[in-house]
DNA sequence: CGAGCACTTGATCGCTTTCAATAGCTGTGG
DNA sequence: CCACAGCTATTGAAAGCGATCAAGTGCTCG
């Protein structure tokens, strides 16, 4: 189920994660030789685009949308393990299989590049694989604050501290950048904010009404979120208070 | 504290971790390069090899011995989120400030490199640079594995899939690789298993004297571990019970 | 209007934490 | 040699938090 891409999209030049993504730091002949091999994927929401062990011919980025990282056990439990935002990077050079579930959160376009092709690129471009070690330690970074939220913290500090999450990258994307109030749209469903926290939907649902009756936070419909006072979210997620989200 | 190093480290071919450290694909001239710019350092069980937020001067691997990283609420909340093991990498290049606490468990010598020295050579060595990418992401993966185990897992399975990692990396480094009965002597206080896994010593200890009792390990002083039956433990732990751990 | 879905809310259960006491071990000093 | 401090670990009892089970709400779409 492929959805036809914009043909404005091909154009590197004009790609919205060109400073961001893999290719960040290519140099315009380097760009031109990425721009002859890949191509553009879509997927609708709750497709999945990578099932965990298959094997996995493509990488590729995030151009718009979201998708989920997710590792099942045996009896269903699940638990994500990765949220793929525009820019972000899937798959893993020099390795064959998946070791995880990749789905679309939302629709999304990916710009991807058959492994093999890709790989011989980076070993000719040393721009590619610095920019994508660069990346990745920001992953393990952002993966080891998020084991200590999952291993440490109660339900309404998780939720306080996933809020806060996506409250900080809204900011540092949206052109106005971090005011207060903030408003954002939650990208998840309940039921995805508990596999991404380790809790029930229940309690998810519970928390964000406790955090919303002590004012924490203000809800219009069930996605639509405000934060009055950033300082207070933080406070809620138990992170360090002074300093602030501008780190 | 610096204890004296023996001089029989010297020589990076005669080095243990040689083959599996950030130098692993290093040709004989590039090891060279390195050579001249390595030194070691040693710290006692206990110490602390940096604080988080310090800044960082240098980098360098675990030779032998084991440290931890933590990280820790300001009410003292502490959650491990990294094992270092002899091979394993300490620092990040191109960024300044420690995240978290680097703390040697057991005394551990380092094979260190002043960070701008070893990020010029990262730059004109590209072997260098793969093989740390190719080591982060194992990173990345192990510590999303951590992930489902912080998020998704009972007490009684966190306490055997700890103890199955363990098993399995004494398999691939021990000659004889991976026998049944597994023996080894768990490298950590009860506290830091509580810490590894977002529990509480008293239930680590609990967990600890059930699976004695069910017969799913034996027991030798508080440290030294049998497990009779590797399939069984990886079963108790809630892992895909098939293919084993010769993954 | 009714089915389906995401979400909310209530009541109860049970696992893990918390608080507390005790055991076992090691090293120190009388 | 024994007493004692200090540490790690074990075990018990009680409390609390989040999970589970269950009902109900609000919305969209056919």
């Amino acid at each position: 189920m492929q959805i036809p891409t914009p043909h404005a999209l091909a154009k590197c030049d004009d790609c919205p994660i060109r400073h961001r993504a893999v290719c960040a730091r290519c140099e315009p002949n380097e760009l031109q030789s990425l721009e002859e091999i890949k191509y553009y994927r879509s997927f609708e929401a709750g497709q999945t685009i990578i099932w965990s062990g298959d094997k996995m011919g493509f990488v590729g980025s995030v151009v718009s949308g979201i998708a989920t990282l997710t590792q099942t056990m045996e009896d269903g439990r699940t638990q994500m393990v990765g949220l793929l935002l525009p820019s972000d990077f899937v798959g893993r050079p020099g390795r064959e299989g998946a070791p995880y579930d990749v789905v679309a959160t939302t629709d999304i376009v990916m710009c991807c590049f058959r492994k093999k092709p890709f790989e011989q690129m980076m070993a000719a471009t040393p721009h590619i694989a610095q920019r994508l070690l660069q990346m990745t330690l920001d992953e393990l970074d952002a993966a080891r604050e998020w084991m200590l939220v999952l291993g440490r913290k109660t339900a309404r500090e998780k939720i306080a501290s996933l809020l806060s999450i996506i409250a900080r990258r809204d900011a540092s994307v949206s052109p106005n950048g971090a005011q207060s109030p903030m408003v954002f749209d939650l990208p998840l469903t309940r039921e995805a904010m508990a596999d991404y926290l380790g809790l029930t939907l229940e309690t998810v649902s519970r928390q964000m009404s406790a955090l919303k009756k002590d004012g924490v936070i203000r809800l219009e419909g069930k996605r639509h979120v405000t934060v009055p006072d950033m300082c207070r979210l933080m406070e809620e997620a138990g992170d360090d208070s002074d300093g602030g989200f501008l780190v």
